[in-house]
DNA sequence: TGATAATTGAAAGTGGTTTTCATTTGCTAT
DNA sequence: ATAGCAAATGAAAACCACTTTCAATTATCA
């Protein structure tokens, strides 16, 4: 749990006339702890459950939103048909995510080889290009080991 | 509509023993004309309407989930909700996709830069990587016009 | 401390996609 | 040709992640 960021995110919806419930707070609490990455709503709210048995899913979709257009959070659209939360990265901090095929676990990476492709396709398409979206899929050294296992 | 895209596609059907409906033949027909590019499920529906009124929707997506199966179709789960189907690029058409954020126009470009991007980034997670998704989205010429009017 | 507008939770709604089920239809063996 | 049968179709209902509605609650401020 780092306290700057939850007080960070307080002050930036008090600031903006937001109130400062305790399902927001717990919201907050959760994605400020140091392992929370990459969650979706419904994992949010298990473990939102397990400090506050009283929140209802509903209200962890709404604030996810509400953190997401103050720039609290940033939603992830991945192609398994669930959106993940994590930490909003900052102006510095834009990456993507390795997947794993077996245990859904995700890594993040640098994007330190799509600018100049995205130069290039510029000059050939006319595009003016204004972001990307980028997902590896893979398999991890765990369930590599466990695929030989199961052969 | 290109005559040999059609044939290839009846034999595998009738070689894996799925039977050659009217409603199959109206689809395969559509997909492989030379216009029909990254159609979503209603699209297809649409077209293949004008010419077969009776095909229900629900068909055209168990088609398109069939020839999705048997690689006479590739699925591209695009980041809009909206799955979207292109014929089978085969062993050596891996491609991706430029959208355009006003028409919603698609250019396809192909995948030279993420090679190497995989190999290094295997080394660094010990992951193996089996596949990528990339999506640019941007501006086409006559969008960014249309935008400049506007101001 | 009371007024009030924002927030919450439960239930209902959305929209793309899938499943169910009764009917129809290609295909194969006669 | 044609009967028989499994596979395919169409319509309606179900699915499922997510959003909206609405009445009840609550954080904030005068």
């Amino acid at each position: 749990m780092q306290a700057d960021c939850f007080d960070n995110a307080l002050q930036k919806l008090r600031k903006r006339g937001f109130k400062l419930t305790p399902q927001r707070r717990a919201v907050l609490r959760l994605f400020c702890s140091d392992d929370a990455r990459h969650l979706t709503a419904q994992q949010a709210h298990d473990a939102i459950r397990e400090r506050e048995p009283s929140i209802g899913l509903v209200t962890v979709y709404r604030s996810l939103e509400l953190f997401t257009s103050v720039e609290i959070l940033h939603r992830v659209k991945f192609n398994d048909g669930f959106d993940r939360y994590e930490r909003h990265p900052g102006a510095a901090g834009h990456h993507h995510h390795l997947v794993c095929a077996g245990c859904g676990q995700v890594v993040e990476f640098g994007d330190c080889l799509i600018r100049s492709m995205e130069q290039k396709l510029e000059k050939t398409s006319g595009f003016c290009i204004e972001g990307h979206w980028l997902e590896l899929i893979g398999r991890c050294p765990e369930c590599r080991g466990r695929a030989k296992e199961d052969n």
